[in-house]
DNA sequence: CGCCAACTATTATGCTACGTAGTATTTGGC
DNA sequence: GCCAAATACTACGTAGCATAATAGTTGGCG
């Protein structure tokens, strides 16, 4: 999966917190709060992200109304998931990554698990 | 954590594959195997993962000799986590995150898990 | 039914990281 | 003390990203 850079995450966290799909018009005023952005960067990079696949997009008149293709969580958990596969010892990599996580997130894990392994033995 | 390039994944691999430290020399020797490379390009990129905090570095004689800081495992997780903390719902995304994992991986999280609670109880 | 504001498409420029390597300088051992 | 080998310094090309200007298109209103 293609990386993102500053301002690609930043448009993609407009898109994520938004209700619903937005044009560029609606994710430049959300930027324009921070700071002053062209029309057309704002366009260029929405553009970008729609070439990454990251985001769908549709006509609405003359505008495209873009969304994001998968939620902010998935993304992350995609990446994360990109991460241990390209590990040649997975096994020892998770042994790893369950070091380094806080107690709180321990328990979420295995929460998370248990969830998993309840979908698994009902398939 | 800084984001590693093309050929300085090659790199670690090759100090990571290695049984203990390489000169520039050796890695070099190794990569000659695929493709020429410069000794000095070698270098470069031994000398920018210096400064990534990648790899240590000791003198032995004239030349330095490299040694990874970390583990290719303690890295893969190191990343594995900061994508993590970097979620907003870390929650969320480690339900997804098992959800992406096959069956043999999650078996390895569970084992992970009960060991990292074994560790915790002990203390 | 034609105009124009709004939007997209195209193109461009600067920056930073990385890959690549040449040249200059240092140094350890014979 | 010399010199081969190593490092230090410098440089250049490429690619992705941030940024935006300009050119072209179009939908709806008057």
């Amino acid at each position: 999966m293609r990386r993102l850079g500053e301002l690609e995450s930043v448009v993609m966290n407009v898109l994520w917190d938004g209700s619903d799909s937005a044009t560029v018009r609606d994710v430049r005023e959300v930027l324009e709060r921070d700071r002053p952005v062209a029309y057309t960067t704002v366009m260029t990079v929405l553009d970008h992200l729609h070439g990454k696949g990251m985001v769908r997009r549709e006509r609405d008149g003359r505008a495209y109304r873009y969304q994001p293709v998968t939620s902010r969580e998935e993304y992350h958990a995609d990446l994360m998931a990109d991460v241990l596969s390209g590990s040649s010892d997975q096994a020892a990599t998770l042994l790893h990554f369950v070091d380094r996580i806080d107690p709180g997130q321990l328990a979420e894990m295995r929460r998370a698990l248990a969830a998993a392994q309840r979908r698994a033995g009902r398939r």
